[in-house]
DNA sequence: GTACACCGAAACATCCGAGGTCTGTTGCAG
DNA sequence: CTGCAACAGACCTCGGATGTTTCGGTGTAC
């Protein structure tokens, strides 16, 4: 194994064991190469991969620490990876944010508190009459990442967040393709957030799943007619 | 901007644009490095960013290449990210594999081909009538790994892989501790392959839910009586 | 003609030391 | 007590030298 492996899951014991907790600072660059046994030059490696993932956070002139380690934080790098996949797999992510949403939708039914739903609400009636497409996204990823946010489980936020990225791009296509898609975003909005504030999980699970199943129907039929030969497979399929 | 990272950016737009496609080589180290206007050591520390999280694989003595870019390879980088995170957020992680797998389950129901529900049925054989831990655990592994492969969706598959790490160490201090566990596992698997093998969706999909929930439930409780004071919020709110 | 062993080129792995830049702190002047 | 300037510590970047691994070509033995 490379000697910067071997590092990167040193360092990663480190701080699994407590001897680092989050937050600390890691001795300096020149000391811990020594006490690991390698060269500055690798140990930056190790270091900069760790970076990456957002477990640690180099500051110039300042030190190396580690960071809060929340999940949001460490999920957020999944982003990242997500960024790779497009048109292909996008469907894929669709259809686990499929799951997930209505989960978390009814979840924030039961939990979220009254101050946010109210803030919910604000954040339906800030939208103008005639949005912009940017605007109209800006506002939809918002709402969700409110709602995700109110479930409770920070990992699930977190999860659908990194979901909402690909997704987010797919939403753009819809506003700029789809005619009512607007007033049917808006009215299904509307529908998760009653809802919610009438505390009814199941129906708010169940509003939640039309809305994502809507999006996922209409990128189903948009990748299925265009000219991507990649994926002729998968739409025969679904086609009876 | 460190150029570092200005360096991963690079390297990221090239493989989104086309540029680089899965299995492509890189330029060699110097030439890449000239290209984009810094030096070799920086260049690499931008190169093992991006192999940690599986989206480039170097080869000494060969080259660097794209890997394929796949779902369950990119996202097998977050079994990293999730190792970090223990005890007090394992309950959120396994909360939403509760949310995942009933859902896997039942697209495993009305996907799976019938070689693969056979095979799934041998696993099942497989273990002995007093297996160790540690088999019941491999073998617990593989069946709900089958399961999510089952499903067709490979970033389910993958997203259930990772959230199986964690969860993993779970299941060992179940096998330990509790008495019953071992039998009413064996239980509940047969049940849900019978599910399966009967392509009864809601049926697989409520076996699973019983499932996960099992260990969510003796897990948050030997959490709430262990001496772990991070977590005595929660349980509370359960409790009712 | 085929198969095996040897050899050299190419590419990554690792290390080193020097010079630059940024940040937080310290001490002095007002 | 406050504000500014100099200092020290830490990371940033660079370029070159040397070791290690893999691949492909060549030559020889069968």
């Amino acid at each position: 194994m490379p000697v910067t492996d071997v590092a990167i899951d040193k360092i990663k014991d480190m701080i699994i064991s407590g001897e680092l907790a989050p937050g600390d600072r890691l001795p300096k660059e020149a000391e811990l190469a020594q006490r690991l046994g390698l060269s500055r030059s690798s140990l930056r490696e190790a270091v900069k991969a760790l970076c990456l993932i957002r477990v640690l956070d180099v500051r110039q002139g300042d030190g190396t620490y580690v960071t809060s380690l929340e999940p949001n934080l460490l999920l957020d790098a999944m982003t990242f990876v997500v960024d790779f996949h497009r048109d292909d797999t996008v469907l894929d992510f669709l259809a686990v944010r499929r799951i997930l949403e209505p989960a978390a939708t009814a979840l924030a039914a039961l939990h979220m508190s009254d101050d946010d739903i109210t803030e919910l609400g604000q954040l339906l009636g800030e939208l103008e009459d005639s949005p912009t497409v940017e605007a109209l996204v800006a506002n939809d990823l918002q709402f969700h990442r409110k709602i995700a946010d109110g479930s409770g489980n920070p990992v699930l936020c977190s999860l659908l967040d990194s979901l909402s990225g690909p997704t987010a791009r797919a939403r753009i296509w819809r506003g700029l393709t789809q005619e009512g898609a607007v007033a049917k975003t808006r009215e299904q909005h509307s529908a998760i957030y009653d809802a919610i504030a009438a505390r009814e999980p199941e129906l708010a699970r169940s509003w939640a799943t039309v809305h994502v199943a809507g999006v996922e129907q209409w990128l189903r039929n948009a990748l299925g007619t265009a000219d991507d030969p990649t994926t002729d497979a998968e739409p025969a399929a679904e086609a009876s």
